[in-house]
RNA sequence: GGUCCUGUGGCCGAGUGGUUAGGCAGAGCUCUGCAAAAGCUCGUACAGCGGUUCGAACCCGCUCGGGACCUCCA
């Protein structure tokens, strides 16, 4: 079997995955801002990395996966009159800035569990860590690498850059970073445009505020991964991940805090998930073009032309490779969806096989077939997480399913052993990896049984040949979205929308 | 302006220098009381122009288009 590779931004190339520890894998994930409500496009990189997350436990790792939670403000925009985002919004919402904070942890909480996305092993929050990072920020600036102005601490990326590569991860110029020419108001304080801040002091009216040695003040917008980062996964670690758009400053401004402090840069694999965008623009608050999951799911958005499952959305970001840009539309989405249904259709039918021993196949073609294209998962998983092959190559073997099923074929075509490989590889890859359910293609009991007596009733009419009653259980069951199918044996199967 | 990415059939999207990605939609056929489902078959796409090569969607150059980051952003 292949080696697991990955993209790596740092080196921006694939390289073999080795840890550093054998057998475990530190992962570290930049969460969420907890002061808003999560977007589509929020959605991508924790399904990524869940899907990460779960491999590399597949591939037998012991995984510590440390996402943490941002509920505490940072600017919302450099330069410009420093507010702190959280407490800014609690003004207008009129919430106490913890409370807000944990309605959109709640929130956040909620659509994790609604994609099936498996919880971290550890989920700190900024505010649980004021401490942390204000001693990291002391560390800094004992060795000369940060300096403080009117109660405010911030990181100098001249002197860094003197010692240390800045911008690598990013592909930064630093000179351009300290020469930028951008028109930014408030930046006097710093010595070269390019210096970030560790710590903001705040005025008075500020709520969210904590007591450092310089003031009162919240931290800055970097400190609060590298503290976390270090406090649960160690000096260095294996995997950091987030969104591409993290790359600069937040990821690079994180290597350097980390460099100085531990001595080492932080990650040996960064990895990057590309956005998703609304009519080739990325989706975010920059461009006014979010959806919000809620909405997403419910379809109450000028955008959407209906509702889509949490699997749908799952699915459709798992067809495309993570690291290419994924464009949101409605023809795309519906799609996802009736693809989704057919292969976990197949799925179910062939969890429900079961015939005699068949040792030999009877179309040694078909089955060697099969088992190439289920040994063939393992290698595109191993290169850089290849989710959309292993989907196309799942796609491939439905027909066989479905045909086996249908009768178009008899079940010794391919012979048991294939038949029981291709029930693990489902299982495997479509549940345990791809973390997908069929939960909501409904069977819960009563249910059941009242389509059970539907079905009955309708046999009967049939065989009387009263199709007037016959069609008419079965157009209105499909006017409610649950839809009937004949199938060759007799049977009736139903399948709800 | 700087750095980087990208342009694939109606839509979404994989992609290795030579062989079918896949999904959805569409067409035909089979099955069927009808329908649906399912099965089989099909379109032969790779922004444009050059070049390298026996051979390029995949390598190089140019042109045109789109995007990301450079500021909070997944």
């Amino acid at each position: 079997m292949s080696e697991l590779k990955v993209y790596n931004s740092y080196t921006r190339q694939k390289e073999v995955f080795r840890p550093i520890t054998p057998g475990h894998v530190g992962m570290y994930v930049c969460g969420p801002t907890v002061s808003g409500e999560s977007h589509l496009g929020h959605a991508r990189p924790y399904i990524t990395f869940d899907v990460i997350y779960r491999y590399l436990m597949h591939l037998g790792y012991k995984v510590r996966y440390v996402r943490n939670i941002t509920d505490a403000g940072h600017f919302e925009e450099e330069g410009r009159a420093a507010e702190d985002k959280i407490s800014k919004k609690a003004v207008l919402e009129k919430l106490e800035p913890m409370e807000l904070v944990q309605k959109y942890t709640n929130l956040f909480h909620w659509a994790m569990k609604e994609l099936n996305n498996l919880e971290p092993s550890i989920e700190p929050t900024a505010t649980g860590h004021i401490v942390e990072q204000i001693d990291m920020i002391k560390k800094i600036i004992a060795d000369g690498y940060a300096y403080e102005v009117n109660g405010s601490v911030y990181f100098d990326v001249k002197k860094y850059s003197e010692n240390y590569p800045y911008g690598k991860l990013s592909g930064r110029i630093v000179d351009d970073l300290l020469e930028t020419t951008r028109a930014l108001e408030g930046q006097e304080e710093k010595r070269n445009k390019g210096d970030f801040a560790l710590w903001k002091a705040v005025p008075p009216q500020h709520i969210m505020r904590w007591t450092s040695p310089w003031g009162q003040g919240f931290p800055g917008w970097h400190i609060e991964c590298s503290a976390m980062s270090t406090k649960y996964l160690g000096t260095e670690f294996d995997i950091h991940g987030g969104g591409m758009d993290l790359l600069f400053p937040h990821h690079e401004s994180e290597i350097a805090q980390s460099t100085i402090c531990n001595k080492h840069s932080p990650a040996r694999y960064w990895i990057h998930n590309n956005m998703i965008t609304v009519n080739g623009r990325k989706m975010g608050k920059s461009y006014n073009n979010q959806i919000r999951l809620t909405e997403m799911f419910s379809g109450s958005h000028p955008l959407l032309a209906k509702g889509y499952s949490p699997m749908t959305i799952r699915f459709f970001i798992l067809q495309t490779h993570y690291r290419s840009t994924l464009d949101f539309g409605n023809e795309a989405l519906q799609a996802a969806e009736k693809g989704l249904r057919r292969l976990w259709e197949a799925y179910e039918l062939l969890k429900k096989f079961s015939f005699d021993e068949f040792p030999e196949a009877k179309n040694k073609e078909l089955d060697a077939k099969v088992v190439a294209l289920l040994t063939d998962l393992d290698d595109f998983m191993n290169d850089d997480f290849n989710t959309a092959k292993v989907l196309a190559n799942l796609f491939e073997l439905v027909p066989v399913i479905n045909s086996i099923h249908d009768k178009h074929q008899s079940p010794d075509v391919i012979s048991t052993a294939t038949l029981n490989m291709m029930k693990n590889y489902f299982t495997t890859y479509l549940e345990n990896i791809l973390g997908l359910t069929g939960d909501h293609y409904g069977d819960n009991g009563k249910l059941s049984g009242v389509m059970n007596l539907l079905i009955e009733l309708r046999k009967e009419a049939r065989a009387k040949k009263d199709y007037a009653t016959s069609d008419k259980i079965r157009n209105q069951l499909q006017q409610l979205g649950i839809l009937l199918k004949d199938e060759k044996d007799g049977n009736v199967s139903y399948s709800i929308e």
